[in-house]
Formats: structure tokens, C-alpha cells, sequence
DNA sequence: GGCCTCTGGGAAATCCATTACCCGAGCGGT
DNA sequence: ACCGCTCGGGTAATGGATTTCCCAGAGGCC
């Protein structure tokens, strides 16, 4: 079992002391360019790799920042950790990405164990208003809650004005001449959720459609339970003739029922979904989406991290982005 | 700015010695249990969180494995997260997800972080042969590759037999009565891609067809270049009247060519594709798919990592699991 | 009762990089 | 020639948890 080596190794061999091998590796000003050319080869040599754990404990801050989401497989999360990724490279920081699941309690996990490695800042997309990120602000670790609030205000938010979204999704399938539009939203208490309800709500108020609570069901943000969710509406007496799906794993699932029915998008059943997809516009009718700006959300949220790990009593700001319709044939007859 | 309590403040608390806090959180036998109790309570009065890069420094290692894969966008790629997810989280691992963007730079930084950081394992697809795993052997990391093999035969591996795959997928085409098939690879050197190519090729010389470097495209692994190089094989003078697609996000990029040139997958061009994916069988028609076994190649190679680990004298194992062709309409005229 | 063993728990060494502090050499100014 | 300053670089303190080593006390045995 060979032995790695270390810091003092390195200055041995260099014919230094520890100080200047840290200095010089670490760039540092106040370096003789021979001596750090000199320590730079010798680190080489023994394949130096600096201690993690000891930098970190003496800095007491790694460069590293969490970020938590509650779905690795779907897309629009993929997309943000891609924009955080990319800006958090940039800067020289490394992003680890923790997948809660939606459950609050690996998100409380996954917050306790940023928290003791010492990571510069938290992104995350909280389970709930009652979220451990209480936590962070005990620790006065940054932090900023992305996709859905937090029930306090004391962080940087960036959100997508979800409810305008599904307000104007909702409209559009009006003024295609939709007569009875249904909802199928995510979970009670996730924020998004309720949004993109309350949003549908407006628009049929607006329309001066008669909403029902026979048009509404809620369901995991997942296929199988929308798929079951939309085979309860659409067996109902008077079914409704197009559905707002409030995400993109949802969006499979209502399709599979429509699939199962043999009830045709757009002509039978008009369709809007959220979340853009690279498959949307394969799909025959093609669908049509409210497409939020993912890999935005992370450059933007990666962004305000970073200024808030340089400041943290900088004030709390509330981003909010806009998300675009983008109309294919699932909701035209 | 509040201070953090270390585990001095709790042992003073608990009036006891920092050993024995550290004794009693880590549930070592030897400590009496009214002790044990008064030392947990006075840990979470005060919030404690041990501090890690100080545990990791002296323990050497820390309880974590990084998994490096080429794609956090490719379905493949998540559901292989997950499966290494549910079994490391089973005995206390956290897993960090790093994403390689198929670039070898980018691999090698997160391999030096994955050193730097002590994890106590690495999984990983590694981009090409070269790959910058002889550091992590060299430091006696324990890894264990995945859907890619490498150059050394030092560690574990786990496979698919994507060559037969490719070959029964092939077969099946030809079965299916389609006469010049083609081929849609990814890029030279990746060995998915290379096998997945001489699979398609044994198959046609099992079935006696002629093989033509005409009906044959190489590309990266992305939709983009897909839809360029399906374009291109399609407007030929004699075109492909089917084609094996290498992997999903080229799926993408073949379908969108198709619609350009109307040509309807199945009846004018047989597909099929690797990958399954949730939306595959809402096309119409359904996407025949090659379905690789992609959760189950993220458990196996947790599971062989935690033995590795436990022990980094084993032999090297070879994994190989099968993948399976699931036969929908899109190859059948 | 005396001696040995076993057990729980404390003191202190340890892991390794960073950095505060300090010292010596060299240089410019007077 | 001397003073003071700057600059490069060494010494040693530091961060916080784990773990080795050792001791005191309890209990068992003859």
C-alpha cells in the first residue's frame, strides 16, 4: 500500500518549506518564479494532489456548491444543473448535484451533510415550505431556493411566473374553442403546483368559463399517476374536451390514457403541457408546451449564489423569469 | 456571525471528553448508555454537526462516491444515477454526480477532485481508453467502470453486450424484411459506438446482405449531428430503407429528419433505436428500442464498488448484462 | 485480602494544508 | 555608513474530529 504524498514531501524534495510549496501552487503573489517553476516540477514528480479534507478544514470552506433537486430523470432539472454547472465552473467551484426525490427527508440529508462538508453554498429546489434550509440559515451558509419558495424571506429566489404561465396556456386552449378545460396539477402544498392551478383558475375567470371541481385532479409530478389520474377524468360522464398537465413526466402519462382511450390530442382532447422536451415535437399531433427557461434558472440561481458566498448580508432578491408557450397542434382540432 | 460548535463544546456540555463524544456519536460499544444519552442531547441542544473535512482528514476517507458520467441530460445516464443511488444511501454512502459532457478534460478534473476529496470510490464511463483512471489506480482508489470498458484490466467492470444488441436489433430488421439497412453510430473510439457498429455488421453478414459504407454514419451521441448525418444518408441515390440508431439522443435527431423529408418511420424507413424512454411508445408508431438494463447497471456496479472498497486486493470482475429489443411498430413496414 | 483482568473513559498525538508572524537580506535615501 | 523599508521565505500555530495509549476502578478468583 504506497503511501501519498504530501505537502512536506513536496517541499523536501523542492528544498523549500511547506509554506512556499502552498504559496506557490497556490498562486500566490510573493513567489520567486525559479522557486515556484522548482516546486511546480517536484509536485509533478510525486504527483501531488493537495489534501482535500485538510485544505478545506483549514479554510474552513470548500469550493464546492450543493445542489439539491427533487428529480434527476426529469429534464428540466437536468437542464438547471447544466446551467449551474456552467457558471460555477467558470469561477473554479464544483457543483454536486444531490437528488432528494421529492422526499423531505433526503433533502433534510442531503442539507445536513452540505453542511458539514463545509460547501460554499446551497442551491436547491425545497420539498416543502418547511424545509430544512432553516438550517443553512441557522449556519449562515448561502443559499438560494430555486423553482419553488420558501416560507421565509430571508434568501435569494429565483422562480418562473408559473401562474401566468398556466394562465396563458389555459387562455390559449379558450381561445381555441375549448369548451371544458381540465387541470391536472401536481401535488397539494408544492408550490408550483398550486400555481399553475391558481393560473388555470384565473384564466377561466377571466374567460367567464364555469370551472368544476370534476375538471381538477392532482397527482404526484410523475407518468403513472397522471396516466391514472387522466383516465378518471376523461371516463367521467361529461369528460373534459382539453387538459393543462402541469409537467413534463405527467405529460407521458396523460398521453399514454389518451393513447389507451384512443382519444386523439387536439382534435379529441386539446393538450398544453409545461416543460419543453426535445421529444415534444415528434409526437404526432406535436405537443404543445409551456417551456420555462431551465438552464436559465441555474445560471441565473449559480449567479446569485456566488454573489451571495462573496457577501452574505446582501439583501434577499426574488427573481422571477418568464416561461414561453409555444403552440404545436395538441391543442388546435 | 454566530461560531459553530465543535465537539469540544459539546463534550464540555455533556461534561465529558471529547473522546468520549466522539465515541458516543459514532455508536462505538464501549460507552455506557446514560453517558451516550447525555452526550446526544447535548448535541442536538446545541445543533451539532460534526465538522467533515476534519473527520474526512482523519479518517482518511470520506463516505462519499463520486459517479463521472458523460450525459446528465441522457435518460441512460439518470437511471444509472438512481440505481447507484439506492444502494450506496443503504449503508451510509452519499453519492456526488459529476458530469463529464463526454470531454476527457473535464473527466480528469473531476478525477483529480474525486482524489483531492478522498471519496471512498469512483464510478465512472469513461470517455475514451486514455482515460485518467491510471491516477486513481495509482492512488489505489477504488473504481469500477461502466458501459465502457478501459485499457487496463485492473478494476471491475460492468458491461452490456451491446455488440449482440446491435446484432439482434439488426437481425430483426432484416427479418422484418427490410433491404438496405444503415447504420447510425456515435463517434469513432467510443467503444459503445464501435461495438454497436460491429454488431450491425456481423448481423449483416450472418444474413448474407451486402454491407455498404454508404448506408453507414458516425456522429457525436447528440440529436444535432443525428438529424445532419440522417439527412445526409437519406438523400442519397440509394437510401437506407431502415437504420440502427446507436442511442437515444440520435433517436431524436433521426426522427426530426425523417418529418423533414415526410417520410414515415416503419412503412417508408424502418427504425430502431437504442435506449428506451418513456416517450418512445407514444410515437406514432412506437420506437422499437434496444432497452439497456441502466438502473440495474448502477446497482451492480454500487454493489461491486462497496466490495472493492471493503477490499481493493479482489481480482478484477467483468460484468456483462444483457440488453433487450423491444418490438414496436417503427420497424415494421 | 491480594492479585489479576477487564472496561470505560481521559489526555494527547495525529491527519495535512494554510497562514500569521517573524527574520534576514538587499536597497535607496541622507 | 547607517537607518528603515520592502520582499521573499521559514517557523510554528491552527483548524476539529478520531484514535492510540494509558490509567483508574470494578469485579472475579484463589
Amino acid at each position: 500500500m504506497r503511501t501519498v504524498p504530501t505537502i512536506s514531501d513536496v517541499a523536501a524534495r523542492a528544498g523549500v518549506s511547506t509554506a512556499t510549496v502552498s504559496r506557490a501552487l497556490n498562486g500566490k503573489a510573493t513567489v520567486d518564479p525559479e522557486l515556484a517553476a522548482r516546486v511546480r516540477q517536484a509536485a509533478d514528480e510525486l504527483g501531488y494532489q493537495p489534501n482535500g479534507p485538510a485544505r478545506n478544514l483549514r479554510r474552513q470552506e470548500a469550493a464546492v456548491v450543493a445542489l439539491i433537486i427533487s428529480d434527476v430523470e426529469n429534464p428540466f432539472f437536468t437542464a438547471i444543473a447544466r446551467g449551474v454547472e456552467d457558471v460555477a465552473h467558470e469561477v473554479g467551484y464544483s457543483v454536486v448535484l444531490c437528488n432528494s426525490d421529492e422526499s423531505a427527508e433526503k433533502e433534510n440529508r442531503y442539507i445536513d451533510i452540505a453542511i458539514q462538508e463545509r460547501v460554499a453554498g446551497v442551491i436547491l429546489s425545497p420539498s416543502g415550505p418547511a424545509s430544512g434550509v432553516a438550517k443553512l440559515a441557522a449556519r449562515g451558509t448561502a443559499y438560494v431556493a430555486i423553482d419553488r419558495p420558501l416560507a421565509d424571506h430571508a434568501s435569494d429566489l429565483v422562480l418562473v411566473d408559473t401562474r401566468l404561465a398556466a394562465a396563458e396556456a389555459t387562455a390559449h386552449l379558450v381561445a381555441e374553442g375549448y369548451k371544458r378545460i381540465g387541470c391536472l396539477s401536481g401535488p397539494a402544498g408544492v408550490r408550483t403546483a398550486d400555481d399553475r392551478l391558481a393560473g388555470y383558475r384565473d384564466a377561466l375567470r377571466t374567460a367567464k368559463h364555469r370551472g368544476s371541481t370534476r375538471l381538477v385532479r392532482r397527482a404526484e409530478y410523475k407518468a403513472a399517476g397522471a396516466r391514472r389520474a387522466a383516465l378518471d377524468l376523461l371516463s367521467q360522464p361529461e369528460p373534459p374536451d382539453a387538459l393543462l398537465v402541469a409537467n413534463n413526466a405527467m405529460a407521458v402519462g396523460v398521453l399514454q390514457a389518451l393513447r389507451e382511450l384512443t382519444l386523439r390530442p387536439g382534435r379529441d382532447v386539446g393538450v398544453v403541457a409545461f416543460d419543453d422536451a426535445p421529444w415534444a415535437e415528434l409526437l404526432d399531433p406535436p405537443l404543445t408546451v409551456v417551456a420555462q427557461p431551465a438552464y436559465e434558472i441555474g445560471t441565473v440561481a449559480a449567479r446569485l449564489l456566488l454573489a451571495r458566498i462573496a457577501d452574505n448580508t446582501r439583501p434577499p432578491t426574488v427573481t422571477t423569469l418568464g416561461a414561453r408557450l409555444i403552440e404545436r397542434a395538441s391543442s388546435r382540432r
